[in-house]
DNA sequence: TTTT
DNA sequence: TTTT
């Protein structure tokens, strides 16, 4: 209702399973990230090519993060509709740094399911039911990601 | 016309005049900065708040590009619409950074303008005459810029 | 939260002052039309073309609707986020017709308001002032393209 | 590249297989129709409620044409990216009459495929190999809401 | 750095 | 880390 309007949505797939966690003030928060990938074919080489973007997601909307909660794992196909924020942060060394996440908030955030990957000999269709946190599943029949010290691979 | 989508439309306020460079290869490459404000009134103290999120852009798109080069500048309203994309570099001690950028591709990118401020004492409508670059004007009124350090207040 | 979405983004020039009624239940619903224009150059005449679309939109969001009837008027350039809803009428000859809207609903709805076209000589900048209704006014220089008779043009 | 903006997005299942036609010039134009379903709870009654909004799809571009030829059929979930049109044309009796269609265009305009929905048994990944059109298949065990009667209900 |  |  101003002058100003800031969206970003993106349908992509879910790199790992979302982390929920709880503020002091009790409230849950979601985050997770996105893959969007792009392919084209190359005009010098003629090779086809690849390039996969990582959207880091975070929702501070109660009803979204209770689907997320229930509904979204890694390998989802989901689409956000949210706003960029940029957060500062302080590295190890002291050093100012800046993280883009795309925010899902109280008004205008959105999250649409798209479904899971098919074909996986899965037994039940999990968008339906709640899933087990904290338990030993593997995700899916997906690999379990290849090991925890992922975020220092992950640029924010 | 694949399984992902990625889209982020920003509408709000140029910071400061584009930059507009030339690559080896030729192409032409615009970036700007793009503010977007939110005001709301606190629950507890009743104040009224606000907060301004800053937007990195930066165009490949020749045609829209020419666009800004001619009609954006310090001060403009602009709507663009583009893909998130994170790009990593090295800062100067050596250390990986990440800045997320509005990319404006070739295709789906887009530019839409939006007007000047009014009532600033300008005589003619700027946005329908070319602008003259490199020359001494003060644009549309406002304070200059503070100083030549400002990138090192940007947080990309 | 569901697995489905719908979004229309229309950033055009306001047709007619808007319409305020209120519906027996006392709420206040706000409808104008939206005029979107686009030029391009015919490939093989090679001529300029243009064409304008018009949009209707309604509003049912209390808050928008407010500043839609305190700062939108005939020629205003606003944004409007919205659905697309397709509702049914009879006409006079009792035919079924059906009318498709952009539809502003309380949330992820949202009006932004780019400012008027400007160098009409108006001494006030009105978008900050609330607008005389009824007035004989004739707003900011800006024709919708077609006279005033743009109700039998207009498709709604 | 101008003042305006226009643009719709739709994600949502398609209500039946698409229709491909040729135009005399030889240009494939495919067309469906989408389905946004909504529940919420009635504040009064407190009732779950649901409404299902249908929107016409029309595409114009070769490339995303060719996609919903093979890969799009009755119950695919998909989103398209595109603009509103209205079209007139005269029905029966002679009166104008007035339709508004999603346009996936040249530029800008977009479709995702999002899956089909799971569960039905399928055998195949039906999303990665080419669809047997004519063939006497049901869908993917989605229904569109109202049997087959389709055409009667859909104002368009 | 913008704007309201 | 995802997916195709």
């Amino acid at each position: 209702m101003a002058g100003h309007f800031s969206q970003t949505i993106i349908l992509g797939n879910v790199g790992k399973d979302p982390e929920i966690r709880t503020t002091q003030g009790g409230q849950k928060v979601a985050s997770f990230t996105l893959a969007t990938s792009e392919t084209w074919k190359d005009k010098q080489s003629g090779e086809q090519r690849e390039k996969t973007e990582w959207h880091r997601v975070v929702c501070w909307n109660e009803g979204v993060t209770s689907v997320i909660e229930r509904f979204v794992r890694k390998g989802s196909k989901v689409q956000v509709v949210g706003q960029n924020q940029t957060r500062k942060w302080t590295d190890q060394s002291g050093q100012d740094r800046y993280t883009t996440e795309v925010v899902i908030k109280r008004f205008g955030g959105d999250l649409v399911l798209c479904g899971e990957r098919g074909g996986d000999g899965g037994s039940s269709p999990q968008q339906s039911q709640p899933r087990q946190r904290n338990s030993q599943q593997r995700s899916g029949g997906w690999d379990a990601p290849s090991g925890d010290n992922l975020d220092d691979e992950i640029p924010f």
